[in-house]
This record gives C-alpha cells, sequence and structure tokens, in this order.
DNA sequence: TAGCGTGCTATGAAAATAATAGCAACCGGC
DNA sequence: GCCGGTTGCTATTATTTTCATAGCACGCTA
C-alpha cells in the first residue's frame, strides 16, 4: 500500500483535508495545516509528485485525482466525528 | 480533525490495514507494518487509547470501533489502486 | 529445567520535524 | 523609479521522532 505510506507521513492527511473546500497559498495552508515550512513543502512536493495536489492561480489545489481521494475520505471524517464523541 | 492527526503518524494507517482481516501478534504485526518495535508500542498505545485497536487472545486485533474504522478506509484504498495504475 | 514464543523496554545513532529568519520575485500604488 | 506588501520557498539550528539492535520478564510446554 504506496497510498498509506504516503498519506502516513505527517500532515500529509491534513492538508487533503484543509484544501477540501478552496485553494490555499503556502502560508495560508501552513496555518491551516500547522506545518512549518520545511516540512510543508517536502509534503506538498509528495502530493504533487503523486498529481494529488497542484499549484495553481489561487494558491495549492486538489487535483481532480486529489478531488476523488477527497471523497473517499468522506466516509471516514464522518465516522471521525461519531467516532470522538463517544471517545467522551 | 483529531482523528487525521492520530492517523497521520508514521504506520497508523499500516497497522490499521495489516489488521484489516486477522488477529496478529506484537512480532507479526511488527514484520508485517515495517516498523520498529518502540515506534510500533507507541502507535500501539495511541490505538488503544483511541479504541481502535485492543489486545486480546489472538494477538492484537481491531475493535468494533476499528472495524468501522476499516470499512471507512475501504473506499480510499480500492480509489488507490486505480491511482497507483495511472501514475505508471 | 530448558527451551521457545509472547509483549515490551533500553540504548545510541540516524532521520524527520520544529522554530525562526530571511531571500528573490512579483505586484500595485505613488 | 521605488516602496510596501504578498507570494513561494530556502537556510540554520534545536528538538523530537524513528531506526536498528539487543535483551528482559513472563508464561507456557515438553
Amino acid at each position: 500500500m504506496v497510498l498509506l505510506d504516503l498519506l502516513g507521513r505527517r500532515g500529509a492527511l491534513r492538508i487533503i483535508w484543509e484544501l477540501r473546500q478552496e485553494a490555499l497559498t503556502f502560508r495560508a495552508l501552513q496555518d491551516a495545516a500547522e506545518l512549518t515550512p520545511s516540512t510543508l513543502n517536502t509534503r506538498l512536493k509528495e502530493l504533487r509528485d503523486a498529481r494529488i495536489v497542484a499549484l495553481g492561480e489561487g494558491g495549492y489545489a486538489l487535483t481532480g485525482q486529489g478531488h476523488e481521494l477527497r471523497q473517499s475520505l468522506a466516509s471516514l471524517t464522518q465516522w471521525a466525528e461519531v467516532w470522538a464523541g463517544d471517545l467522551q
């Protein structure tokens, strides 16, 4: 599972999550995902190589594939809400 | 997204993935997830606190919630196969 | 009692990440 | 022209995480 290794790096899932609605600039994404610029940059390189994220006009955004991935995560985040509640 | 932070640590997603079918002993899980014992142990502590994984008779296994989470990941891994093919 | 498998800890080295400052390029206004 | 602001991003040092490896304590079973 190559994807699980890619997403199992600090911030990767979070970045995709933060880009779910709109494109964000490097700095905005850094604030949103709570990452240091160097970490964010290496993570972005990996996600760009994987064709999940791309740098466009308004900043960084999910690609077509990225949005598909994000939708695959929808049921997970939905589950997460129930889970977080149950955990107290 | 607390869950995304939890799953965004090295090996967390992989552990859940490896436990999808059957319970695994500490050592078997270590081999499967390609983790060092200390890392595996800290990750297991986190996942046990989160009630996603539990230590039972046959070794470590997903809890009820853990299986729900794993099912939420199903569409993701399904997507991952297409994605891995497209990436060449 | 001697071996084997279990979960797990300890130690030192290597790698990843954090925290922070700052560079170079671009832009709009003046 | 040039000043201030924003952009993506790099550099540097300290801290944290992870790796690699050895080994301990316990419960079996023969």
